[in-house]
DNA sequence: CATTGAAGTAATCGAATGATTACATGGACT
DNA sequence: AGTCCATGTAATCATTCGATTACTTCAATG
């Protein structure tokens, strides 16, 4: 296989790590395991840790905006334009971890070479939801609002509660009737890494 | 001092260097120093650095919802529930890197111990709103998730940010008019422990 | 005074982990 | 055949960090 084809499958796979660990949490082991490479490879083709995660942050900003862009270029739809965002950011769930490793880099602010990294990317979404989809100031303040909520339900799993919890069931069902299926089918249920 | 006494100062210290560098990030010997104690001190008082986190994660929860009630029964105030309560989220500002150890626990679900502490805690403010604030489901949401927002804004720094770039500056102003001050007011600024 | 127990630390241990080094394998091209 | 060079790993090193152990200090109490 060509290192190429190597550093995106470790790419993929670092997504979920740092998704479900956080950069602190992640070993270069665990994402070289889940990759089915050994961890000194992984080091040799992105350098450090700390780049690796830079990668996977800029990669996830990418897929996000490119989500976005694909929903904005195609035609045929009545929808509104919220809700066709909002339907390309729960299509990245099948993404596993990229919503979490987002999450994880926005609260990095203080690191001296993830944070900037992170207000980059953070400003970098901004931009193109003033810019290139059309938001106004509240409507992307409330989109953006929204989408953090919906990492901190992912990144709880509160997903695994909801059937056991009577009460977690209830907040599912009033607060997010229509998110909830999307999430439910596509997040990690129980038995994985945790 | 008295053990307790001590244990509440360390628990503040732990607040901010949890909300600094998450739970994996953060070491106790870190706690240890902005408490002003010994390392092995904190592992005695508190058993092992993941109950310490547990507690703080309890205490945060605490403080968020005594702040509520705090300002749900002062009387006489002409604003809307919602604005009391956004005010008294901000002002749970002063407690360094609280706001910051939520978000992280909220991305933990997926850890055996962790996780489902911070469910729960998730589960109590979202009681607490329905319950005791009277929120209905769609103002409890949108009141998490501009709370989420705010978290994310503070974790990654922005304020720090703000009054060099133009692009975020706009941001700010725009997007967060009213918060925007009381955040900077209080958001550590630059050298600060990373 | 002697004792006891709580507050607190210095020294250190063992495991985990990021990184490095040295080596193996195999195809491409003279 | 012989030489490179890219892909990849085993072994290992140095550091970090949570935890443990064995102390010290000192006020209270009988």
């Amino acid at each position: 296989m060509s290192s190429d084809e190597r550093r995106a499958e470790i790419l993929l796979a670092a997504h979920a790590v740092f998704g479900a660990r956080g950069y602190e949490g992640a070993t270069t082991d665990e994402v070289a395991r889940a990759a089915g490479v050994s961890q000194p490879y992984v080091v040799r083709l992105f350098g450090t840790k700390e780049s690796l995660f830079l990668a996977v942050l800029h990669d996830a900003v990418d897929q996000l905006l490119d989500g976005f862009r694909a929903e904005l270029t195609s035609a045929d739809d009545e929808r509104s334009v919220q809700d066709r965002m909002g339907t390309a950011y729960l299509d990245l769930l099948q993404v596993r971890g990229l919503h979490q490793t987002l999450s994880h880099a926005f609260l990095l602010g203080g690191h001296p070479v993830i944070g900037p990294a992170a207000r980059e990317g953070f400003v970098r979404v901004w931009r193109f939801l003033r810019d290139d989809v059309g938001f106004d100031a509240d409507t992307a303040q409330a989109f953006l609002a929204e989408g953090m909520l919906i990492n901190t339900m992912i990144g709880l799993r509160l997903i695994d509660e909801v059937d056991e919890d009577e009460g977690i069931h209830e907040l599912f069902e009033t607060c997010f009737p229509t998110t909830m299926r999307a999430v439910r089918d596509v997040v990690p249920r129980g038995n994985e890494p945790w």
